[in-house]
DNA sequence: TTGTGGTGT
């Protein structure tokens, strides 16, 4: 159109934007557009929408096809100029987007696309990877010249399968030892990514193996034989134990398609499906939306800002579970980021806030805590670290000696405040190249990482939450990562392995941590990644005092002050504090106690049913227990708009707790003022405080 | 005693 970028046309992605006030026609991801929804529910900057590659049905696009469909009957209802949509998608289910947009008229383009011809496999191939090299092999020698695309499922079978090349070229005649084999991984450093660019010269040949990076983002030139082993990685979830898994699953019907085109791009080309045509029928015909294999808190959490209270019953093209919907619901509740009035959802100021900040709710939370802990800067610098892939580059040659580097990183309270430090050494040594080199540390990640720090500082000034450091006090950080973190502790048990406290599932410290080989009594861990064990990934220590008042305190109100009774603290007796508001946000402030006298305030972080159902299992094989069996009537004595904020001061371990305090005989308190709790039922038991004396 | 597909705010 002859203008200049920025003017007429223009576009704005995650850091830059770069559009005026006279832009016409703008570029935008999917998500920068959710955001802007955020402001502008009904988009009423735009006239036409056009959404393309809506077939790989990401979260984003479900959601922006949900929130289009909805701006555009709002603004039917409110006589604005109507929002025309085109959707694009390279895919024969054209008539479910159809549908869904009320019978909208299909329009068809034809592609342009050499002749490919298909190749199956005779029988069922049990060892796809020794399948696929076999193939590569046979089109080397027996096929005309052209590079070979192999499509794989992940790092460590590409590697495997480059080596099982490597190790083969050597045994063929002489004047047929010109094969190339490369890999192609997002994990893969750019430099790294960028050989499969090049054309060879002397007559070489290519031979790629990719995973789906290749299927879509990368277009690689030259290929004219694919194998395709029918396998991708995929995202799954599981509601019961509310955890993502990466499994290897078949392909289906549209990626088999979209795989076999990678062949026909400039030539005529063949595409070997390491796979029965029988087993192909068997394929579905599209992958399940992601939006139906993730957990949904981002998801509710963008639509409830959006202004769309009734979330359950959000127009999705393809409607997750309602199982899912309601445990993210919970998980959301928990924070404080939303409350419910009959079956509607409404955000909170702290939800308001939580919402800003462009990373998932467990990690916004931890931002918004962070003000009142004064722990800002290392919190959003761990966020930063985590938002982007594994910094640690470890090379399959040189395992070893990467892993020895990263030893001088090691932290004996967890993997993210060694995290902290390779950032803060990354900075000292002012982001030198050499340095990452050194220090097997992926710089492009690094880079990444800085970026979106210097995105979220920006979005914390805006939000009034100052960039606090917390110098060297860690205790303070890793207490504000654990109130986005508290759906995921899990605890020692005699036999050495590790239990979630929610779910009840064994796990075990995944030996790339640093506390593997160490046994924590309590551990908050980021992530549960399920491979040959459920392993937990990215842990930290927390100590015993703090997760007991974490997962089990319950309390009764009287006035402005409470008591709580830590069933594991029985030693200690109940502990109480008081009450305070604090912005927006209900605070429970936890007294810890010598000779009557407040020595000391600490934190706590409470939630609804979760906090309770630990509480029950404390109680598990206790005479004491025997009350709690009517568990579902109990009402939750606080203020059910607010997620009760504990904040802790200072937090010590339970050891260090009993080593410094003994305890006065219980008194009671004379204020008493009693609410439903069953800790009724124990009588005498309610509303005590016990006072406690330094030894 | 082991490691995780791809997007994106």
């Amino acid at each position: 159109m002859n203008t200049e970028l920025g003017t007429v046309v223009g576009y704005s992605v995650r850091f830059e934007d770069m559009t005026s006030s006279q832009t016409k026609i703008k570029y935008l991801t999917d998500g920068t557009l959710l955001r802007e929804a955020i402001s502008d529910p009904l988009l009423h900057k735009y006239k036409v929408i056009i959404l393309d590659e809506a077939h790989e049905r990401t979260v984003q696009t479900d959601l922006l096809l949900g929130v289009i469909k909805k701006a555009q009957r709002l603004r039917n209802q409110q006589h604005i100029p109507v929002l025309k949509v085109i959707i694009m998608s390279a895919t024969i289910d054209c008539d479910h987007f159809s549908q869904y947009f009320n019978k909208a008229p299909v329009y068809y383009i034809r592609g342009r696309q050499h002749d490919i011809q298909m190749m199956y496999s005779k029988e069922k191939q049990s060892d796809y990877m020794n399948a696929a090299l076999i193939t590569v092999f046979q089109i080397y020698q027996n096929q005309d010249e052209g590079d070979i695309l192999v499509f794989s499922t992940g790092e460590e079978e590409i590697e495997s399968m480059i080596r099982s090349v490597n190790e083969t070229i050597p045994l063929l005649p002489l004047e047929s030892q010109k094969l190339k084999a490369l890999p192609l991984y997002a994990a893969l450093p750019l430099s790294h990514q960028q050989r499969v660019f090049k054309t060879l010269e002397n007559g070489f040949r290519k031979v790629i193996f990719a995973t789906n990076i290749a299927e879509t983002s990368i277009t690689i030139p030259n290929i004219k034989y694919v194998v395709d082993s029918g396998k991708v990685k995929s995202r799954s979830y599981n509601s019961v134990t509310g955890f993502e898994t990466l499994k290897v699953q078949s392909i289906s019907k549209a990626q088999a398609a979209q795989r076999a085109g990678r062949a026909g791009r400039e030539m005529s080309g063949i595409c070997y499906r390491l796979y029965t045509k029988e087993e192909y029928n068997e394929f579905r015909d599209h992958a399940i939306p992601e939006i139906q294999r993730c957990n949904l808190a981002n998801v509710l959490l963008h639509i409830i800002a959006i202004g769309i209270n009734d979330v359950l019953n959000f127009d999705f093209m393809d409607k997750p579970s309602e199982d899912n919907i309601n445990s993210a619901l919970k998980q959301l509740v928990h924070f404080g980021a939303i409350e419910a009035k009959q079956e509607l959802y409404y955000l909170t100021d702290v939800g308001t806030l939580m919402v800003i900040f462009p990373v998932e709710p467990k990690f916004s939370k931890m931002i918004v805590t962070s003000k009142s802990m004064g722990c800002t800067e290392e919190i959003i610098t761990i966020l930063s670290l985590l938002s982007v892939d594994n910094i640690y580059y470890i090379p399959s040659n040189q395992k070893d000696m990467a892993n020895e580097v990263h030893k001088k990183f090691i932290s004996s309270e967890g993997d993210l405040i060694k995290l902290l430090k390779v950032y803060r050494n990354f900075k000292t040594a002012k982001e030198n190249k050499k340095w990452c080199k050194e220090n097997f540390i992926h710089i492009n990640n690094l880079k990444l990482a800085t970026d979106i720090k210097k995105q979220l500082s920006d979005l914390c000034l805006k939000a009034s939450i100052p960039l606090v450091s917390s110098n060297n006090n860690t205790e303070v950080i890793r207490k504000c990562l654990s109130t986005g973190l508290v759906f995921n502790t899990a605890y020692l048990q005699k036999d050495g392995t590790y239990k979630t406290r929610l779910t009840k599932q064994e796990v075990y410290i995944h030996p790339s941590s640093c506390l593997f080989g160490t046994k924590p009594e309590n551990i908050i861990f980021n992530e549960l990644v399920q491979t040959s064990k459920c392993y937990m990934s990215i842990d930290f220590r927390i100590g015993e005092l703090f997760v007991l008042l974490l997962v089990s305190t319950r309390c009764h109100r009287f006035g402005s002050r409470w008591s709580g009774f830590s069933p594991a603290l029985q030693c200690v007796g109940p502990v109480s504090g008081r009450f305070a508001r604090s912005g927006g946000c209900l605070e429970v402030i936890v007294e810890i106690k010598q000779q009557r006298r407040v020595v000391r305030q600490d934190i706590v972080d409470i939630n609804g049913d979760i906090l309770f159902r630990e509480f029950e299992g404390l109680f598990a094989g206790n005479p004491l227990a025997q009350p709690f069996e009517d568990i579902e009537d109990f009402a939750h004595p606080f203020d059910s708009r607010n997620s009760v904020n504990f904040t802790f001061d200072r937090i010590h371990g339970f050891n260090d707790f009993h080593d410094r305090y003994t305890f006065d005989e219980p008194t009671v308190a004379d204020d008493t003022q009693q609410f439903d709790h069953p800790l009724d039922q124990f009588g005498s038991l309610v509303v005590v405080e016990v006072a406690a004396i330094k030894r």
